[in-house]
Parts: C-alpha cells; sequence; structure tokens
DNA sequence: AGTGCGGCCTGTCCGC
DNA sequence: TGCGGACAGGCCGCAC
C-alpha cells in the first residue's frame, strides 16, 4: 500500500477537484472495510462543502463545516476522480458525487483501508492522537529519534516504523533510508550512536521527500488521483532488489525477515 | 512499558 | 491447467 509519498500524491492530485466541491451523493457498494464505514457517514457528509483536505500521518482529513471524514488506503487503496460516469471495477467501493458532476471513487482490493468520521478535531480521534511527529516536520530531528532510541531494544528498523515514533515510514522507504544512512536494519535501536542518527533522519527525509516528487513509487497496483502510476521504483537502491548487486560495491543485496518483513540491505555497506 | 505477533482481505506468483 | 502456500506497500489490539 501506499506509504506516506503514496498518500501524498494521493492528496496533491485530488485537492484541486475536491476543495470547494459539495457532495451530492455517497454510494457506498461495500463498508465492510478495517473497521465498518459509519451508518451516519452519508447523512453527515451529503450535501456538504469540503473546506479543506489535510494528511496527518496516512489519513487524509476531509473537513466540512459540520465534522471531518477520515479516510485511510490501507495497503491497496487508492481514490480516482473520475469526470464523468466510468464504468465499475471490481472493488470499487464508494463513490463521493459532487454537484460538478465528478466522483471521488475509492477503490481498494484487500479492504484494509478505512473510512470513518468524526464531529469533532480529528487530530483528538482515537486513531490519530497517540501518532508521533510528522518525518518531514522541524519536530522529527536528531534529538527527538535519538532520546526517543534509548533504552530500545528492538531493532532499527522496526523502531523507525513504529508510527508512535514517526509516521509514515513503511517498509520501502525504512530500507532506503538505512540503507543510505549505512545502518544495518538489524542493529538494536538503543545502541545506534547520535552521529548515526543524525544521518538517518537525513535520509528519511531525504528518501521520502524525493519520493513525493516523482509521484511515489509503484510495485503493483498503486496510482495517483489521475489514474497514473509512481516513478520512484526506479530510485529504489535495496527494496525489491535481493540478488542483485549494491550500487555502492560489488556485494549481492540480502534479504531477511525482521518483524514479519522482508528486509533488504547491503551487509558491506551497512554495519 | 516495550516488544512481537496474529489477523483483517484479495490477488498474484511460484513450485509441484 | 489446477492447486496449495507464501507473500504483498499497513497497523490495531492483544498477550507476554
Amino acid at each position: 500500500m501506499p506509504e506516506l509519498p503514496e498518500v501524498e500524491t494521493t492528496k496533491r492530485g485530488i485537492a484541486p477537484f475536491v476543495v470547494g466541491e459539495t457532495v451530492a451523493k455517497i454510494i457506498i457498494r461495500e463498508r465492510q472495510l478495517r473497521w465498518p464505514i459509519p451508518g451516519t457517514l452519508k447523512k453527515q457528509l451529503t450535501h456538504e462543502l469540503i473546506r479543506k483536505l489535510d494528511r496527518r500521518a496516512k489519513y487524509l482529513l476531509f473537513y466540512t463545516e459540520s465534522g471531518c471524514m477520515l479516510l485511510h488506503l490501507g495497503m491497496s487503496g487508492s481514490l480516482r476522480i473520475l469526470d464523468k460516469d466510468m464504468p465499475l471495477t471490481k472493488h470499487d467501493h464508494v463513490d463521493f458525487v459532487f454537484e460538478s458532476g465528478r466522483t471521488l471513487r475509492f477503490r481498494d482490493p484487500r479492504k484494509f483501508g478505512s473510512i470513518l468520521w468524526t464531529k469533532d478535531d480529528p487530530h483528538q480521534h482515537k486513531l490519530i492522537a497517540h501518532l508521533g511527529p510528522e518525518p518531514l516536520h522541524d519536530a522529527f530531528d536528531t534529538d527527538y529519534l535519538y532520546q526517543k532510541s534509548r533504552k530500545r531494544s528492538q531493532a532499527v528498523k522496526t523502531f523507525i516504523m513504529d508510527s508512535r515514533v514517526v509516521v509514515g515510514v513503511g517498509n520501502i522507504y525504512a530500507n532506503e533510508a538505512l540503507f543510505m544512512a549505512g545502518i544495518n536494519p538489524r542493529q538494536k535501536a538503543g545502541k545506534v550512536s547520535k552521529a548515526r542518527y543524525e544521518k538517518l533522519v537525513t535520509a528519511i527525509k531525504q528518501v521520502l521527500a524525493s519520493a513525493i516528487k516523482k509521484g511515489g513509487t509503484t510495485l503493483r497496483d498503486f496510482i495517483n488521483g489521475e489514474g497514473k502510476p509512481g516513478y520512484f521504483r526506479n530510485e529504489l537502491n535495496v527494496y525489491d532488489r535481493a540478488g542483485e548487486q549494491c550500487v555502492n560495491c560489488e556485494k549481492t543485496i540480502k534479504i531477511i525477515r525482521l518483524g514479519q518483513r522482508s528486509t533488504f540491505y547491503c551487509s558491506s555497506c551497512q554495519k
């Protein structure tokens, strides 16, 4: 699924067609996502003007006068803007039809995504309130990450993928950032020096910013709001490259499992 | 309190 | 060509 750059790409793609629109109709074909779509969603959102679209971690926040819709793309979700009625494909679970006639269509084969509604400040929502800082904000810096890591025994890779530590670093970008910083993913988080956390923070920010510029990474099915794939895949140094040669040295990229996730690294460049 | 794992669900790919 | 099993970009909730 979409990691942070893919969610940001989606947000930027759909925002011009969503903000300032009024919802005319909502068509729900499948209610059972990660959590059931609340029964009140239609009532709350129909005839409402969408005033603002934000992103917090991997949640998209659609603000209206009366509340906020939280939408998560899960592992296989995508959103598209359709100019007119388009034939349905499998897993097109929800349509938001606007007064302009355009439609925002949510598709999610694996149903790990979610659509929720809150009348209150979404940042106080149970699923959002306890999240760590945004990786691209200044609050996410060397001091923060270093302090947070002390006395942590878990692998540095699972540490940076913990959304209470920092949000938006999924499996692809965790692998890439650790490669860029020259850190072995199985190093214990509490044993990594401050100097190396400085490199890691820089690498995380750089890899995410650069992936956003390229429109995200398409492994199989990620598409942006216009239905186009992302091109960051070409820039990946280690992810999904097991058995290939490291771009820095002659060694072969290794694959191991860490916290039930495929982990790719170069044993010569990453210590 | 920190850590690791099961499970939600469908599609795809690989080996037999 | 069919079938079982492993695996896939996330992440909550639980047991230890």
